[in-house]
DNA sequence: CTAGGGTTAG
């Protein structure tokens, strides 16, 4: 707005009924590319208001800010105006009308403009802009017949198309024909647009296929900030943290410097590796520069430092944000719920319920998963009915094998193989898995044989279930059974790796492996151990509950294991109110909550365990945590 | 004064 003239003070009135088109089209463009599109929107209402007409340069801003704000009906309406003022056929009009119809989800709408124009359909800027909004609805097969008919009409194709086209792409199915525009890419001559690059990148990932994507990587010639976005977020979500890690220090060597998108990508990477210190490196850099307030940052810390057991830390950062939104909440939810805190879980859901946010699938694992660990099994149980009913959300096997993990647990087997039996989605592996898990805490032989056969049905080379059901044969001295699953896993050249549990210390991790005497403290550690087991054993003499002391019989029978070593190696080095997280690969595990329980009581500590299943490149003994730098 | 596109958290 300009200041009043000091002569003239209503110059201002008369010079807004003088405004001519064009300038009301320079004020809507800066709203639009600043992402002001209610105000965008508000200006436009002002201008027909004030009984200027708009133009064919008004339109594309305004269809902008209906796209962005996802205003089916208002930009209906705006279509009307753009048939009243006759500038339906100029292109940029028409493109920008077809693609905020293909982004309110209208795409019939778009389809129908894009048909009535005959003229404008030789355009390159239309079918891109339908190209794309297939794209974005997942209409593959119209996607790729819109395509052919483009380059057959001799449309020529350009980066653009490339760009709208490719994400198509969503699913290992269509590598094939992702592949195919690969190549087509190559020969139009874009491979060296850093942008379609980066697109066929992306498309490789979503296809399940990362190596291809590191092939295409190595290979540009030129890579741009997203590029390495694009690599380090791929990696991640495969979870395969290592190479985020190291991507991420040549990233920095090379001096391309890193924005919001790439740290989140390295942070979930860390909350993978329980990398608890590089993690906090990470934390400083986002603080240094500017990033502070990034809401995507600020759920990854939460995530990183939840998982790397600092729950303080992660919940200091939750309660700062002012705006949260369902991942943050499951973000926490999950935290509490891993560390057998399920109780600050299930009371914290509520609270987000009655804070107006609505939760999702992830939010319901998040809670589920926290009753089972807790033992809450009726609250569990109200979630799973309420989810569907009361959100209509469709439980997925990922709910499914929440509930069968809760009930089993519980020791209600049947129900939960009856619960598989009912299921509307077909199980997966991890539901017959919990099964299984189940049946190892109540010793059922007769089911895990059953969810047993199921599970490798799914996953054959998962080495942790054979070790499950090895395990339970022992424990009902089934020798045979045994001997059994052995040949099984020679026969499937399955070897067992052995496992590993660490805790980082000062910015270094400490390996251990079972029996392991290798450490630089090892004499301590296991004069330790043994005075822990001895407590242990000499309490199980003096309790009367059955079932403890024969748990506690168990636990001190049960030989070195590697989680053992750590704990005491956590024990010996950090000072009383500490806590000790200790990484270990959950898949195979024993009794060790149960020693973990004990302990704790004993030492008056908190003592967490981690899920390390995925952490197979700490080799032998002790490692710098800055070999990941 | 113009339209179409690539990377982000649980």
């Amino acid at each position: 707005m300009t200041r009043p003239h000091p002569l003239f003070p209503y110059a201002n009135k008369w010079l807004d009924l003088q405004n001519t088109t064009a300038s009301w089209n320079a004020r809507l463009r800066e709203l639009a590319r600043q992402h002001h599109f209610q105000e965008a929107l508000n200006l436009y209402c002002q201008m027909l208001a004030s009984g200027d007409s708009p133009n064919a340069f008004t339109f594309p801003f305004a269809f902008k800010s209906c796209a962005s704000l996802s205003l089916p009906l208002a930009g209906s309406q705006l279509h009307g105006h753009v048939i009243k003022t006759g500038c339906e056929p100029e292109p940029f009009v028409q493109t920008s009308l077809i693609s905020m119809y293909c982004k309110c989800s209208t795409i019939a709408c778009a389809r129908k403009v894009f048909d009535e124009n005959p003229h404008s359909r030789n355009l390159a800027v239309c079918y891109n802009a339908l190209i794309a909004g297939y794209s974005l609805n997942s209409r593959f097969s119209d996607a790729v017949l819109l395509f052919r008919q483009m380059r057959k009409e001799g449309v020529s194709v350009n980066a653009v198309t490339m760009l709208g086209l490719i994400p198509v792409c969503t699913g290992p199915i269509h590598l094939g024909f992702g592949t195919s525009l690969h190549a087509c890419g190559v020969r139009f001559g874009l491979d060296g647009d850093l942008s379609v690059g980066n697109c066929l990148l992306t498309m490789y990932v979503r296809c399940g296929s990362v190596d291809f994507a590191r092939k295409l990587f190595d290979g540009m010639p030129e890579k741009g900030l997203i590029t390495w976005n694009a690599m380090i977020s791929g990696y991640a979500q495969y979870g395969l943290a290592g190479h985020v890690l190291s991507l991420y220090r040549k990233m920095e060597f090379t001096g391309i410097v890193p924005d919001p998108v790439t740290l989140v990508g390295v942070l979930s990477s860390c909350a993978h590796l329980g990398a608890h210190a590089a993690g906090r490196e990470v934390e400083q850099r986002i603080e240094l520069s500017g990033f502070g307030f990034n809401p995507f940052l600020k759920n990854a810390l939460i995530n990183m430092y939840a998982r790397c057991g600092n729950l303080v830390k992660a919940r200091a950062i939750f309660d700062g944000m002012l705006e949260k939104n369902v991942i943050s909440w499951t973000a926490i939810i999950a935290g509490y719920g891993m560390h057998g805190q399920g109780e600050l879980a299930v009371q914290l859901f509520d609270e987000m319920i009655s804070s107006g946010e609505l939760p999702d699938g992830a939010a319901f694992v998040s809670v589920l998963s926290a009753c089972s660990h807790a033992g809450l099994t009726e609250k569990g149980l109200y979630y799973f009915t309420a989810m569907e009913r009361d959100y209509g959300l469709q439980p997925g096997p990922e709910h499914y094998s929440c509930v069968v993990d809760l009930l089993g647990r519980a020791g209600r087997l049947e129900e939960a193989r009856k619960l598989i039996g009912s299921m509307s989605v077909e199980p997966d592996g991890a539901v017959w898995g919990a099964l299984l898990g189940a049946c190892k805490i109540h010793r059922n032989v007769e089911l895990a044989e059953l969810a047993f056969e199921k599970v490798i049905e799914f996953e054959p080379t998962n080495i942790g279930y054979y070790v499950l059901l090895s395990n339970i044969y022992s424990e009902a001295g089934n020798m045979e059974g045994i001997l059994r699953v052995r040949v099984m896993m020679r026969e499937r050249k399955l070897k067992k790796e052995p496992g590993c549990s660490y805790v980082e210390y000062q910015g270094r991790i400490h390996l251990f492996l079972a029996g392991d005497r290798t450490h630089p403290q090892a004499q301590e550690i296991y004069r330790m151990l043994d005075g822990l087991e001895d407590i242990i054993k000499r309490r199980g003499g003096s309790n009367d509950n059955d079932q403890e002391s024969r748990n506690e019989e168990l636990i001190t029978g049960m030989g070195v294991h590697s989680e053992k070593l750590a704990i005491a190696f956590g024990l010996i080095n950090t000072g009383p109110g500490t806590e000790i997280t200790v990484m270990k690969n959950l898949r195979v595990c024993g009794d060790c909550h149960l020693f973990l329980k004990l302990v704790s009581e004993i030492v008056d500590r908190q003592l967490v365990v981690r899920d390390a299943t995925r952490f197979h490149h700490f080799k032998n003994g002790v490692c710098s945590c800055k070999d990941y730098w």
